[in-house]
DNA sequence: GTCTATAATGAGATAGAC
DNA sequence: GTCTATCTCATTATAGAC
């Protein structure tokens, strides 16, 4: 029996990570979760009790896949080089995976920034300041690096590697690519991204 | 009288423009954009007979703000330096206004790609190869440029442009901003940014 | 053109049988 | 645990007075 639980509950988040994460909070209808999982209405509610709480299982799980990912570039020891060259084909596998969850995330934190905070103070996140930086910092003051603010470098990183997802049917259109176009696109992306990137940082 | 009518109209545009930049079509009461305006909901229906028309009209308006800043980057006859150093910060300027809109818009595209896709068809954007690439693939060829298939060095610089401010609630956390202080790191960014897609740009 | 009142529907949530 | 039927409320949309 207690298998038959698990097994319900994972069919219901699987299926409400898919319409969350399409459609988003607002968008999402608690029927169409049900239909995607197979089962009926009532057993969401059964589980999960309200749709905020489905929710709130969703957008955790969804933390918990980015913030990781994140840390991992954000506190690596290594140097920003094998750091980069590492983490930034990595992370773009695991969106590949999940591809509209980058795009939940942050239109759910646009709508409801203080839950982001709230979540962020309720871990008690010590926010020590990222290794990156520091890394990028000394780079610069060795002259190895152009003066860029470093911050500005890591948004911009992070950016390259989660915008083209966010922007897939904008960049579809504008550059005219079907669905396994898009693909070959992010794998080349893959690639080429961290020597772009470097180069970028990199004085002449 | 036909004054009441623009001044009604523009303030009810001017009320949707901000309720739907910030909650999208899903997100969106009727209530709250009449409230807004400060007139009654039926006036809503009066002059844009139902929500989905009051909605289309915001969006074609967005688009009408974001697409010609993308063809003015894509089809600049100036040479790339010129061309970036230039558009950067005024693409980023133009998104300071409304910081809202290009989360919208990508968010709305998300929900519904075929309204993209068909807005272009109807359109009939002839859908000229943009010159930048052109450019990019001679500066390669000529050996001035690493070698980077241009189509991922254009959505790098769209991303490093329009991704701060999708994710202005991850990046204030992750950098333990306020808002005063994002506010100076865009300043910062308009001029640091395009010195250091620039430099991605060019061979040692 | 602008308002109040109300209709019509859609969607989350619950009751209760099995 | 799972289903059907139903309740309740929020929200879009309209009717009709002024």
């Amino acid at each position: 029996m207690e298998q038959e639980i698990t097994i319900s509950e994972e069919k219901i988040i699987e299926a409400a990570r898919n319409v969350f994460h399409r459609k988003g909070f607002d968008g999402a209808r608690m029927q169409e979760i049900a239909d995607e999982a197979g089962i009926n209405k009532a057993m969401l509610h059964y589980y999960f009790r309200s749709k905020d709480q489905l929710f709130e299982a969703v957008f955790k799980e969804a933390l918990g896949r980015i913030f990781p990912m994140l840390l991992s570039i954000l506190m690596s020891d290594e140097p920003i080089e094998e750091n980069l060259k590492k983490f930034i084909p990595a992370y773009i596998d695991t969106i590949k995976k999940h591809p509209y969850l980058p795009g939940f995330v942050l239109h759910e934190m646009t709508r409801n920034p203080e839950r982001l905070t709230n979540m962020v103070r309720s871990v008690g996140v010590a926010s020590a300041p990222p290794k990156i930086l520091q890394q990028l910092q000394k780079g610069m003051d060795e002259g190895r690096y152009i003066a860029i603010a470093p911050e500005q470098i890591l948004v911009s990183v992070l950016a390259a590697c989660i915008f083209p997802f966010v922007a897939k049917p904008m960049v579809k259109v504008a550059l005219g690519m079907d669905d396994e176009k898009f693909d070959q696109f992010i794998n080349q992306r893959k690639e080429q991204l961290p020597e772009f990137l470097l180069n970028g940082i990199k004085k002449k």
